[in-house]
DNA sequence: GGCCAGGCCGGTG
DNA sequence: CACCGGCATGGC
């Protein structure tokens, strides 16, 4: 199992993802993404509502945001975390979410893993991803659809270990770490389920997995 | 109608 | 350290 390999099988098979989604666009093959300040903060709140949530429901979320012009750190500030958490319902754990986008909004230290994993509500994949998709920093994220597809292809970690495989295997590009990431969550979706697809798969070859 | 979704926190053994 | 219940809503 070659983790450079398994990113080629990928991306033949789905092409560029064009992550981060901004305004519910994916951008594929660009990676200027996020372009200024409202675009970045866009992201810090999708990895936000997208704790074990589908993403069509962050969606509905960050359209209500939009409408009331609520992209914007200074106007989320001044709003009620209950009617923030009103605003948000669509995406589920509505009112841990609105403490977790208040707690954020009070963060003001030096950006990087250990202060981000300070604030309450950010655990190592939030973290992750907004230092990867929001400020390009070379760290790939890690998270359940990760597990489940190098699980079956025989290789068990924890957060920190899988991390670390993915660091020391690759070439440390963000551009390739968003990529990868992405291609990971589609091939999840719509193979590597709960209950995988196996016939279809293009990791077959590869993979231990059988059912 | 049941299962699952781009987690994390707090408590327990 | 590993595991668990709680947190909420909508798609399929």
């Amino acid at each position: 199992m070659n983790l450079n390999e398994v990113y080629q099988i990928l991306y033949d098979e789905y092409g560029p993802q064009g992550w981060w989604p901004i305004n519910n666009k994916y951008s594929k093959g660009d990676y200027s993404i996020p372009r200024n300040e409202k675009e970045e903060f866009e992201i810090i709140l999708g990895a936000i509502l997208t704790q074990s949530t589908s993403w069509k429901n962050v969606e509905k979320s960050l359209d209500i945001l939009r409408k009331n012009k609520l992209i914007d750190r200074n106007k989320l500030e001044k709003i009620e975390e209950t009617e923030l958490a009103k605003l948000i319902k669509h995406s589920g754990y509505n009112n841990q979410k609105a403490k977790k986008i208040k707690e954020y909004l009070k963060f003001n230290k030096e950006i990087t893993r250990e202060t981000l994993l300070e604030i309450w509500g950010f655990g190592p994949e939030t973290a992750d991803s907004v230092l990867l998709y929001a400020y390009k920093k070379p760290i790939f994220v890690v998270d359940a659809y990760t597990k489940r597809i190098f699980s079956r292809l025989g290789v068990e970690g924890s957060y920190e270990e899988l991390q670390n495989l993915f660091h020391t295997s690759l070439t440390k590009d963000y551009k390739l770490f968003n990529e990868y990431h992405a291609l990971i969550v589609e091939h999840a979706k719509q193979h590597c389920k709960t209950q995988p697809l196996c016939e279809s798969c293009c990791l077959k070859k590869i993979c231990l997995f059988k059912s």
